[in-house]
DNA sequence: TATGAATGAGGTTTCATTCAT
DNA sequence: GATGAATGAAACCTCATTCAT
């Protein structure tokens, strides 16, 4: 019984998953999820609340995922560069394997206010997780580096969504570019060669 | 005669900016965006022939103010580091100056294809200018650094908007942090100058 | 269920045929048809797509009742005087039936191909069984003789639905003028008594 | 000046009769009307008080010329079979010159009775035309064969209007036809040649 | 007389949610 | 728990008509 009551409130979550992330919060109509996870309509009330509940806990499922497996990953290296390479494989593969969803992220339902307190602290830890990468490295403002190697990140990954023919190496030459870009700044490589005095 | 046709135009855009932006697209009521204009319902059709219409036109407005501008400041300006500075100042300053209105951007209806092809163009012309900088700088990947930098501003410009006791004064270090980081790198300065015990 | 299921869609066919019988397509409304029907507005919508089919499937009954019974009753008769007149009297007697509903057969709603459709094959399915009447009396022209029989069934049905005192019995004598009519013309019988003086 | 009011106010006659005769009463909108009469939407108002009133003038120009034309024709003319014969060939001409335009005389507004109550006065006009060449004739019933043979030409105009190819020839036919009928009745020809105990 | 910008009542339809079974 | 028929609020948009110019 626990076992088939959740079963239904995975594939609930699932089916919401699946259209919320294609066609966004306010196109995905409550009928719908219930006929793609197989249940009545009013079956999906019994497991969620409302269609804002529904959507948070499809947001928080996804966002908990990601959090967990950057965890794992940065447990397992070291160096500054190799940890900011971790960080942004992790990001740009994550959204590259959910291309098919990505309305997920930015077409959310507008005055819940319990979802922006969820993404608000979604987006501290991943900015701690993240900081702490910084800080470890010694550079001043570990904050707005933080912050801005996320910023790159996001646009980064707007790619794949927005370009049919990304491939996988197309995000993973991405993720190292990134992590050079904060190590040695835009002229890095450029420097290296013709200004010798400044790296 | 043309002076009171443009004048309430101009008054449904403002209306409209003011609610889509604090609202967002599917919370906004057209019957709202007439009352705020001071007008009747059915003249806002008069002036736009659809809800997404109007959308488009608000949103078109404030991205040609924002590209134009920019297009200005930077012909005033020479060096890499005051061009990157000036991009990033202006990025932040604009949604300083419009943090209310936040939603405008990520609030927008799907489906639209006019609005997703001008959202489209507009990125790209962004893109161009920013790009354009990269390569007078002799950086190598001047599309990626673009697209980076732009990333970065985005994400630094979110505090502006989340935040309700951020002041001009933080744009401003925010915008020369972000220049100073795609010149110099994370550890530009810290390398150059020492510090080896705190970090 | 199934019963409460074909009630409501009853109910509903009901109202509708009341209300767009007396009032007209354009006159009546969908939420008088649901209080009539004693639902809500929005069930209406669970049974029919759109206030077109809605109009459509009300005629459709209509006519396909009408069709049904004139099937029966011709087959039940002989000679084409009895058979003219069964057809006379059936298309006034369903008029008259019907005289509270005119407006369910004069004022459709326009550009709704499926409508247009449905009284065109219709008005075939009518005429083929007028004709084959008149095909087995060997007159010549059948079909035109359908046509004109049709077409003064209905004009003679105007007067029961604009007269207000007008009786079954008036309806009848009617029935069998036409009939009678289409077998001897109109000098028929006074032709055949004497009378010459005044032709 | 007068001239010039006369000429607008036939100007949007003309414009109305177009557009409700070739789309209906409710489809047509007054911004259409005059900017079809090449005037202000206001303008039309100045010279009809009401969209209702606008299709009654049209209705009525429309049925005026119908009458007078036929009055002049009936009066040039003798025997019951060419009186016959000129009624249905003016019936079915003035439709068939008028197949663009047939929307006018079956997509009429509801519920105006100033409309109903013309429509009511032109149809007894004509009826009493109708009736007058039955009484002539020395026919029994006068007033039901003039309604059955207006009722006959009624439903062979529409074979007019509803099929593409009908040529003028067609028209002419069946005025022949519908004439022929009324004297001779459906087995007029037939009766002759081979039952002779019948008739 | 002519204009056409402005009005605002009004109707169709959608869809999240409920609740009797 | 599961169902899905029923609900009804709510929103977009139309268009006949008015009236200041």
């Amino acid at each position: 019984m626990s076992s088939s009551v959740s079963h239904k409130h995975t594939a609930i979550l699932d089916a919401a998953y699946e259209l919320f992330g294609s066609g966004g919060f306010y196109e995905t109509k409550m009928s719908e999820v219930a006929e793609k996870a197989g249940i009545a309509k009013g079956t999906v009330y019994l497991y969620f609340k409302s269609k804002e509940e529904l959507f948070l806990a499809v947001t928080r499922r996804d966002c908990e995922g990601f959090l967990e497996q950057l965890d794992v990953k940065l447990k397992a290296c070291g160096s500054l560069q190799e940890q900011l390479t971790v960080i942004a494989g992790h990001h740009l593969m994550y959204y590259y394997e959910r291309k098919q969803h990505t309305k997920l992220f930015f077409r959310a339902p507008n005055n819940h206010s319990e979802l922006v307190a969820y993404m608000t602290q979604f987006m501290e830890e991943y900015m701690r997780a993240v900081m702490r990468v910084m800080q470890d490295s010694g550079a001043a403002e570990p904050e707005l580096l933080a912050e801005s190697y996320i910023g790159t990140l996001d646009r980064l990954k707007m790619d794949i969504m927005l370009r049919p023919g990304f491939t996988e190496a197309d995000a993973r030459k991405r993720a190292e570019f990134a992590a050079g870009l904060f190590i040695h700044g835009a002229l890095g490589s450029r420097q290296e060669q013709t200004a010798p005095e400044r790296d």
